[in-house]
DNA sequence: CTGAAAGCGCTTACAG
DNA sequence: CTGAAAGCGCTTACAG
């Protein structure tokens, strides 16, 4: 492969006007300019990013830890692992897409053998052991997912409480006294998932307050306990007149379930829950729903660590945002 | 950060014999190793992957070029990234992924600036333009998918001739007489997913030999118009009694349809797919289906890639491989 | 407007 | 068994 002493020789110039060239933090002159960039043409010479992450200490590179739970209901993640991708190409930076089941690791890894210039963690638990690593790291970070200490740590998700009240809400507007609350699988507690007791809590504070009778569920993620588990709590609760879905597993698996029970929606029964679009699209969810917009917090977060990356020491206060629920209304409540 | 130089200096040692030490290409006595050892683990040490690759010119990446159809129906990709990103770190490498709408020039930028040692192509079509540019990358490549032209490549895919085959067998022994075929949407064919083909062309040809009915339709791949084209197929063709799917959007959306017409699976109609075993779990899919086996692929991608990698240029010469299609009997035929 | 030189942090022949 | 030195391919003060 060619490199920067080729093109250098090729055109008659030394290796530092290549750069400058090539970088723009110098003027070259037109004539001089010309030459470089035609030796560049011919001979082929791109960079060689080692060298250059070397010489900058940069690389150009965001880290990505998916934190994979294999038992879990898997299609969400590539919506949020895509539009991270296409906002960190855009403010130029590649991926590395680390799924090792050890995530602490892989994050010591590839930070301190300096792979990244920045770190987003995906699916942050409660109890994250990534974060007090990422805390430690040389390089700055962005969260999706909320943990228990923010510190220092600019962090991005849902308003899962919000989003629960105004389900709540839009329900006991509609005049619903009894309501079916889904949760994800119970083990998403164990492991920390904070957003389930966020949403769950507030719903049921919610629905305290206006005097509901709220009946809370955990549901399942895998067929076919999703099936009798729904056909369990319907059998169970046949005087409520709504429930509110928050696990994708179960709200994929509803209609059949439904359609198999002779329920009706809206007549029968009202249903909302909270997915992206997208997921609902997939599955042709026809419920209301809070949009969970996987692409905006991805997006949020990249930005911010490209903020920061930039900034170096001199930045800004870490910031904590929640993204504000949006509520899609498809006329499965009445 | 620590420098191997820190280290050397605190254990009293030469910066080589220290790179010596963490590659194990030399012997070094006891008493040396264990001081240089504790030097690392106070110091924390890690070595620079830029300055490694630099002087190795091995980055220990691999570039996953993902190719991604937005209007194509997803979930499916995900099953490709997981085992290949699994297998790579198995073997010591990191995974640079690439989801850039311009797959040609991210290959091009990627393999140009030496930022991967190798590089696997999901999703390959018959007139791939990434494939004449992995030809003339330094780095070594496999691919996923077939393309027109596999001269020098290492390519894996399903056998999706013998797939139809195997379906229309199946169906054959069963009795049937007249069979539906979903092919995926049209525009698939159109950006030259030569799998279409391949699969449509094998199963009208072992349909003919047999004298049956074959009726060819091309899927949806977006709701509403997928239940649409469903009702209208089967409103057209009341007197087949099998229907063959390879249309992941199709068969996901098919069970509700079947429902709705009052259909039952097999009394009424028989079903036979192709999809992997996890999507038929995602969907709770009921359905009698060739496996593809999208972890078999990925992963034969990416340890035929390391082999490659490894042996550099004496390496033995490229293989094209069918992965042999494997028929999950969920009883929806009879 | 341009060049010579030092330096980024490693690895690996070469020498003893 | 160990060290001194060259080299990987860039960038960037320093000098003119």
């Amino acid at each position: 492969m060619a490199t920067i002493g080729d093109v250098a020789k090729a055109a008659g110039v030394s290796r530092s006007t290549v750069s400058y060239a090539l970088s723009g933090k110098r003027a070259i002159s037109g004539e001089t300019r010309e030459r470089i960039e035609e030796a560049i043409r011919e001979l082929g010479f791109t960079p060689n990013a080692g060298a250059r992450a070397l010489a900058t200490s940069q690389t150009k590179v965001i880290g990505l830890l998916v934190q994979f739970f294999r038992d879990e209901f898997s299609p969400a993640m590539l919506q949020y692992v895509l539009p991270i991708s296409d906002a960190a190409r855009e403010a130029g930076y590649d991926i590395l897409m680390v799924t090792e089941d050890d995530g602490p690791r892989a994050l010591k890894r590839i930070t301190d053998s300096d792979m990244v210039d920045g770190v987003v963690l995906l699916n942050v638990a409660e109890h994250d052991a990534r974060v007090p690593l990422l805390r430690g790291a040389r390089q700055p970070g962005a969260l999706v997912g909320m943990p228990h200490d923010t510190e220092g740590l600019d962090v991005f998700d849902l308003d899962f409480g919000e989003a629960a009240r105004m389900l709540v809400d839009h329900l006991h507007e509609l005049g619903h006294r009894e309501i079916v609350l889904i949760s994800p699988n119970e083990h998403v507690i164990t492991r920390g998932g904070a957003y389930v007791w966020r949403f769950r809590n507030a719903a049921l504070e919610r629905g305290a307050r206006y005097g509901l009778r709220m009946h809370s569920y955990y549901g399942e993620s895998q067929q076919p306990a999703i099936t009798e588990a729904w056909n369990r709590i319907l059998d169970e609760r046949p005087t409520a007149t709504a429930v509110i879905v928050h696990n994708d597993a179960m709200i994929a698996a509803l209609p059949p379930v439904l359609n198999a029970r002779g329920v009706e929606v809206p007549r029968d029964l009202s249903v909302v829950g909270i997915f992206s679009e997208d997921f609902g699209r997939l599955f042709s969810l026809p419920y209301t729903a809070i949009e969970t917009s996987p692409d905006k917090l991805g997006r949020a977060a990249v930005q911010a660590l490209v903020q920061r990356m930039r900034d170096g020491e001199g930045a800004a206060a870490p910031v904590v945002r929640f993204i504000a629920p949006e509520l899609t209304d498809r006329g499965s409540t009445r």
